[in-house]
DNA sequence: TATATGAATTTAAACGTTTAAATTTAAAAT
DNA sequence: ATTTTAAATTTAAACGTTTAAATTCATATA
């Protein structure tokens, strides 16, 4: 491999010499300049970036560190934040934590060792446990915490994604389109949708719309989620069952609002089954905008979580810091947005 | 951060010796390691990556370079190396060759500047130039060529993937379901399809289907592409018309085979619009197994790339050439395969 | 002419590790 | 008691870069 060193030895200078030069450095005459940067192309030299970083402290490589529980999150963000440093001169490293919670703070302590000068958390599930680890261990370079959830370590960039707001659109806009009675339709083992159930049940409000004990629905998704996971069709099979239910104890439901797209695609799908057209006979919006709603039929309204404007906004965030370590932690609150496709429309009556 | 000095000096030896009892060399007595881990393990000592890949000349870490034409292919391949490298001490950089195929060398170049031990390029154009600089270059560190084509370099390991597997169990799937009249739609500027193209014709002839210049037919998918491209549900259009004069021009043939996913999709939601029914009165069959075939009605039947399995071997190949950079090239081919779902069926008559 | 100024370059150490070779220490063999 | 052998540890250099401080050298100033 061509070092400084060979360069050096071609120029009749000092490996230092080269070095100043090749960053144009000003203490550096012109003339050598352009000698040297000739000689740098002639040898075909690139730098070292271990032996650069190792000496000043920067490796100008960021870590990624992101929760695959929605794979297709996961590797959109993966893409976009590739994106955003492709016009940097850094590079990233991609880790995934998978399932287990407990290793963020390994995989962390991992990419430190690595040398990355920062690290983007996205996500993620902090227990208090690893919260405790986070803020004992004094950690080298600077976390941003992107849509994670759970304890975060004090005093931290974060960026949070609101998902109330996209609610409360969904929630006007079906009021908007004439539905007068909706409903929520969630996961039974659903693990974090707190936020969006209270603001469901906000949003309802607002409108003066009734909502009770029973406004959210649950229904058991885990075949379909199995079934997701290995990349096999859907079949709506217990949900069918569990919509008859619903629609025996609702009759008067128009529209309903699911706890997460694949939740949606498969109501739409039992509603078929039992011979509801959707969106004339009932209107559904899923959440997560993930790429299938797409391709449903009906094209499914959703609620985005807008993972580009998260994924930017986490980069500047994590940019900021790396430059000063010391300016104040930031919170950005990212809003979630509705889509409009083709599953939502007036109600018949 | 702590370093090994930091243990040497605490333990009160060199740092020659903390080198090795960390690594557990047998030169160290039990004792001094115990001593030592123990130290370490108090002062929470990380070893520092950059400075044992300088000196060691090994950075134990990878470089994925993947095309994204199809950023679903290209992210299934992120996550699948992800997983086969969280089992082992590498990590990996991300990069992805965003359209612009000139600066596929530039990009190999970047990662090399960074450390790593081996590079995979999956699904890249090698245009002549591109081949010609990597020839010349003699690069540091071995590179494998995964579903890659053009002209790759002489003596390099590569995976292929044998379109013609699938697409003839497909003709082989509809000839046993009674199909007789069987062609192929692709998109008008479909890039590289010539081993679909061809496989298909030869599956014709195996069973002593008709074939004639006319079993291609070709659609313009522009509008559907940009949409799918954008996210946006797809709206047949174009398409529509072309499958009028396809049925009026072949209204014997009762099964199509698309050249991806995505036509298979827009067939089947433009047969849908002409009140053909899939797949009882025609059957379509797509290429990529794209998420969204799960999630059409019908979920679609589809030739798949098993991204995994020529990952897997993508990796073991490199990581064999990174142990040792002398074993002969190797190259391994992949058979696509059919995938079942529901988008085929017996024809009517 | 001597001196100060400033530009260009070199020196030397450092970053944190590894490793071949040298040294010390202890134990075993004579 | 001396020599041999083996085990444990240290020395010293190296990996490729950067950088503060020192040096050289030419030029301008007094």
């Amino acid at each position: 491999m061509v070092t400084i060193k060979d360069i050096a030895k071609k120029a009749g200078v000092t490996p230092a010499t080269v070095s100043m030069a090749l960053r144009a450095d000003s203490r550096i005459s012109e003339k050598r300049m352009r000698q040297i940067q000739t000689i740098a192309e002639e040898l075909g030299y690139h730098p070292n970036f271990m032996a650069r970083g190792l000496q000043r402290g920067r490796s100008m490589t960021i870590g990624l560190l992101a929760n695959t529980l929605s794979l297709e999150v996961a590797t959109r963000e993966v893409v976009c934040l590739e994106k955003i440093l492709s016009e940097t001169d850094f590079k990233m490293y991609v880790s995934f934590a998978r399932g287990r919670r407990d290793n963020a703070f390994d995989m962390v302590r991992d990419l430190i060792s690595r040398g990355v000068d920062g690290i983007i958390l996205s996500r993620l599930m902090i227990s208090e446990e690893i919260q405790e680890k986070f803020n004992s261990a004094k950690l080298r370079v600077p976390l941003v915490f992107s849509r994670s959830y759970g304890i975060l370590p004090e005093n931290v960039d974060n960026v949070f994604c609101d998902y109330t707001v996209g609610v409360r659109d969904a929630v006007e806009h079906l009021f908007e389109l004439g539905h007068r009675n909706i409903r929520m339709i969630i996961a039974r083992k659903g693990s974090r949708r707190e936020q969006r159930i209270t603001g469901f049940l906000d949003a309802l409000r607002e409108f003066s719309l009734p909502n009770d004990d029973d406004s959210i629905f649950a229904v058991d998704t885990t075949a379909e989620k199995a079934k997701h996971a290995q990349s096999l069709p859907m079949v709506p099979g217990q949900v069918v069952e569990s919509m008859k239910v619903f629609r025996e104890k609702y009759p008067e439901c128009t529209a309903v609002l699911c706890g997460n797209d694949l939740i949606a695609l498969v109501v739409i799908q039992a509603m078929n089954k039992l011979g509801v057209k959707v969106p004339e006979d009932f209107s559904v919006i899923g959440f997560d905008n993930i790429l299938a709603t797409n391709y449903s039929q009906p094209a499914l309204t959703t609620i985005n979580q807008p993972s580009d404007k998260i994924m930017t906004e986490s980069a500047d965030q994590l940019f900021r810091r790396i430059e000063n370590r010391d300016c104040p932690p930031e919170h950005k609150v990212i809003p979630t947005e509705l889509i409009l496709r083709e599953s939502t429309a007036p109600p018949k009556s």
